[in-house]
DNA sequence: CCGACGTATCGACAAATGTCAATACGTAAA
DNA sequence: TTTACGTATTGACATTTGTCGATACGTCGG
């Protein structure tokens, strides 16, 4: 799962299975708080979950989960470090879905 | 609204009306039967509204809505040929999604 | 082993979303 | 101007989703 393939959607018809997949990546990056969440994780290069909350203006659960949803969609990374959870962005998935979309990079 | 800008997610973190702005278009492409739309009219080069239903296998007013969204997202280009309702892919738009990415395309 | 603290899960609820039947709207041919 | 037909909108409904309080789980330090 969250293994995107690279066959550009505008290039060949993607499959209804294919699309379902794909549109839980998508779906994990569609969301206001989650964007954020993966930007400033970049912007940083890593965050501390114990962050985040505060960060984004949303409860320790609610960000939770938005994390899990960003860890199974393999955008984010997790490590636990001590009783903390650390986080990275993926840029490897990222990378993906641009491929998917059809860039050329 | 549906104009992306450019500044990478993964460079400088995204603001909170951004990341909403940017939300709606990702969730556009965030749906199996929006995605399958995308790529049959994309490999098709353009595909006329009449012929998707049946593509898809979903109701014309369902196709109708998914198309709608995806023109306010600015991912489709609607063209009217006589009744019948035309459509194209905005690839500049996937373009600018990868370039939010952080692609380097 | 216990207590403290960070994180994840559960339960509940409001809001958003995908879907289709019915219907209205637009365009073009008769 | 009708009639036919492609498309869009409306209304309704089931499902999904985002949110948070309460609670359980895990990991450390005492």
């Amino acid at each position: 799962m969250a293994e995107l393939c690279c066959t550009p959607l505008v290039e060949s018809e993607i499959g209804e299975e294919a699309a379902t997949e794909l549109s839980v990546i998508m779906k994990a990056l569609a969301d206001p708080v989650r964007l954020r969440l993966v930007s400033v994780i970049a912007a940083a290069g890593e965050a501390c979950a114990c962050d985040l909350p505060e960060v984004v203006g949303k409860s320790q659960p609610t960000v939770s989960h938005h994390l899990k949803l960003l860890s199974e969609a393999n955008i984010l990374k997790r490590e636990q470090r001590g009783k903390w959870a650390w986080f990275q962005v993926n840029t490897n998935q990222l990378s993906a879905i641009c491929a998917v979309l059809g860039c050329d990079c």
